[in-house]
DNA sequence: GACAAAAACGAACGTTCGTACTATTTTTAT
DNA sequence: ATAAAAATAGTACGAACGTTCGTTTTTGTC
């Protein structure tokens, strides 16, 4: 029986695209059938519950982030190369959606709620920061940072810095941000060499 | 007639604070109503519709910002000085609040949809761009920044920076986010003088 | 092609949404 | 004190919400 999770798949992208746009919270069972052109009790009955839909499409949005963002970075050479190609694909996969990166806009929506959307959240985000940390850590190793560098801040440096862009180029439309921050970027790159 | 904008004023608090919490989407008039202690359609009475709510709880907040993080700002030494205290008043602001900077959140939260609570954000945080890049300028102009200082640029890392702490410290809740912060923007004051 | 399992459907549940209209109460000005 | 005005409450509306249930259609296996 494979006919089921095909749909699946469809749901989760379809439901994906939209949470980038609306938010998480805003994505309702009906509307997300209508715009896929199945009934509402259908789709509900892949999910079990409001609640489920919206943690398997953050799963389904890890999935996509890890493979077209993490995994090719950490194939390129160590260090700041590496460090550059995960920003760029990560402003690629920002693009391919037709909203705002939905880690940014659902960890903002659910900062402040309870239950286990925003628990999951909050795994990943720590997962991502690890992820910014060890990527530090590596350019220290191969001596592209210095050797007494704070790789937690830079994470925190980084990591504002997307957020930064993120807000820039969704809110404000504005087109110099990719300019912008790709400045911003090169000199917090200088402040760790 | 006082007391319809007596009322007016509890109404816009008690949203601002429920904003900042849950999205502006999420303040729903029966819920908002419910929480004070009043009726839908008398609360429905003072905003005509529910755009209309959201919109002068933004202005609300607007007043508040303006009076608790800018004017004591600028009333301090322009330069070096004055970015501190904007940060810090800015940080301070936020922790008087139940939940995030209602900017930041309702920012995310509109930066996809149409209608006037975007563009009245949009127009809000344009201006609030400006005052970052004043502030800039100013610092410049007492020598506190190198004379060749891209202001524009330094709003935008400055804005990048205050996000990054919005979300460690909304999501996260991590506690050395003040240090993190403070030495983050040590590190971007250094790269202005 | 028969048959069981899986998947999708349609209708309805009780609740809440924003909004509209009409009382009724409370406040203000004379 | 009283009339006018303002503020609040009450009731109702159609639509949408998440969810449940029983039925029908589709699918894969023998």
């Amino acid at each position: 029986m494979t006919k089921g999770a095909d749909t699946k798949q469809i749901i989760l992208q379809t439901g994906l695209d939209m949470a980038s746009r609306l938010g998480l919270e805003s994505v309702t069972i009906g509307s997300l059938a209508a715009s896929i052109g199945m009934s509402k009790s259908g789709l509900f009955a892949h999910f079990q519950s409001k609640e489920n839909l919206q943690v398997e499409i953050l799963k389904f949005a890890e999935q996509e982030f890890v493979a077209s963002v993490v995994v090719p970075a950490l194939r390129t050479t160590a260090g700041i190369p590496r460090i550059k190609a995960l920003v760029r694909n990560w402003i690629g996969w920002g693009a391919k959606l037709t909203g705002g990166c939905i880690f940014v806009t659902a960890g903002t929506e659910f900062s402040d709620r309870t239950g286990r959307v925003r628990d999951y959240l909050l795994h990943q985000q720590q997962m991502w920061i690890d992820t910014l940390r060890r990527i530090a850590e590596s350019a220290v190793r191969v001596g592209d940072f210095r050797s007494d560098a704070d790789c937690e801040q830079f994470a925190f440096d980084l990591y504002s810095l997307i957020l930064g862009f993120h807000f820039y180029h969704r809110l404000l439309r504005d087109s110099e941000t990719v300019q912008r921050q790709q400045a911003a970027l090169e000199k917090l790159l200088d402040n760790y060499r």
